[in-house]
DNA sequence: CGCCAGGCTTCTA
DNA sequence: TAGAAGCATGGC
C-alpha cells in the first residue's frame, strides 16, 4: 500500500544527504528508506509528488509531514533570508533543505557519535547501535531508548566501533534517564540555559549541543557551528549573519553547511 | 605513512 | 583563559 502527497519547494533527497539525519538509505535516485516513529517507510519523489510506503495518510498527517518539516513557512523563512544575498546564493545551490524534526534523544545520541567523525561512519555505528540494542520490528529496529542503554556498561558498546565516544553515550543515556536532562525545558528555556543543561554531558559541547536544540528540540535560533560552518562564516559573514536572520539562524544554518561543502566556493 | 572527518576533554603556560 | 595535544576508528 502507498499514497501521494503533493509537495512544493522540497527535494527529499536534499534534505535527507544534507548531514542532519543518519537512519535512511538511498534505495535508487529520489527513493529512500528509513525508521522513523518505529516505522520502516520508504519515500519517492517524482518532481512535486512524493510517493510513500509504510505508513497510512494518518501517520503522515500525525508525525511524517511534521518529521520533513512539511507543515512550516519555508517560503517565509526563505524570502527572509534571501533578503541576504549571500544567503540567497546558499539557498537557490539546494532549495529544497528542510530542517527536520527529529527526536531528541536518537538526535543527542547521533551527534555524540558525530564528533570528529564523517558522516558516513556516523550512520553505520547509528546503524550498528540500533541493530544491537534497539528494538526488533520485524527486520527493522527501532533507536535504543536512553533506559535501554543506561544499564549497559561501557564494553557493552565495544561492538559499536565507536572509539572514545561509548562513554559520553552512556553518559548521556543515564543523564537522560535520571531527568537531568529535560526535554521540555530544552524547548522552552532561553537559548543559551538550554545550551548550559547540555553541556553538563561528558562529550557534549557548544556544536553537538546546538545540533541536538536545532535537529532535536525546534530550536531555530540554534546556530551549529563545525569546521565547515567556521570556514564559511569567516570567508562568507566576517561580520555575523544578518540580525533579521538570527531567529531562524538554525534554518540558515543548514543551507549554509550544505553550500559550504558541496559548492567549491568555501575553501579548507 | 600521513591527513581528515558535522569536537570535546585535558593539560599547559 | 587561551591554545595545543590527545583521543578511536576508518577512508583515502
Amino acid at each position: 500500500m502507498s499514497f501521494k502527497i503533493d509537495v512544493g519547494d522540497f527535494s527529499l533527497a536534499e534534505t535527507l544527504e544534507c548531514g542532519q539525519c543518519f537512519r535512511w538509505r538511498k534505495q535508487a535516485e529520489d527513493v529512500y528508506t528509513g525508521v522513523a516513529h518505529d516505522r520502516s517507510v520508504t519515500i519517492s519523489q517524482r518532481g512535486d509528488e512524493l510517493e510513500i510506503e509504510g505508513c497510512d495518510r494518518a501517520d503522515y498527517d500525525a508525525w511524517l509531514r511534521s518529521y520533513l518539516s512539511l507543515d512550516e513557512p519555508y517560503d517565509e523563512y526563505k524570502a527572509i533570508l534571501s533578503r541576504d544575498d549571500t544567503l540567497r546564493r546558499a539557498i537557490c545551490f539546494a532549495r529544497g533543505i528542510r530542517v527536520m524534526k527529529q527526536p531528541l534523544w536518537e538526535t543527542l545520541c547521533s551527534f555524540i557519535i558525530s564528533q570528529n567523525n564523517n558522516i558516513s561512519r556516523i550512520a553505520s555505528i547509528v546503524g550498528m547501535l540500533c541493530r544491537r540494542f534497539g528494538e526488533n520490528l520485524g527486520g527493522y529496529y527501532g533507536f535504543p531508548s536512553p533506559e535501554r542503554l543506561a544499564e549497559l556498561e561501557v564494553g557493552d558498546l565495544a561492538c559499536l566501533m565507536c572509539g572514545y565516544r561509548d562513554v559520553y553515550i552512556l553518559d548521556a543515556a543515564r543523564r537522560f534517564t535520571s531527568g537531568e536532562i529535560d526535554g521540555e525545558y530544552l524547548r522552552a528555556a532561553p537559548l543559551d540555559d538550554a545550551r548550559k543543561m547540555l553541556l553538563t554531558i561528558k562529550g557534549v559541547g557548544p556544536k553537538v549541543a546546538d545540533c541536538a536544540l536545532l535537529f532535536g528540540a525546534r530550536r531555530y535560533d540554534a546556530f551549529p557551528q563545525d569546521v565547515w560552518i567556521k570556514r564559511a562564516m569567516s570567508q562568507l559573514f566576517p561580520d555575523g549573519l544578518p540580525e533579521f536572520a538570527l531567529p531562524i539562524a538554525g534554518i540558515a544554518q543548514q543551507y549554509i553547511f550544505h553550500y559550504a561543502r558541496k559548492s567549491g566556493v568555501i575553501s579548507r
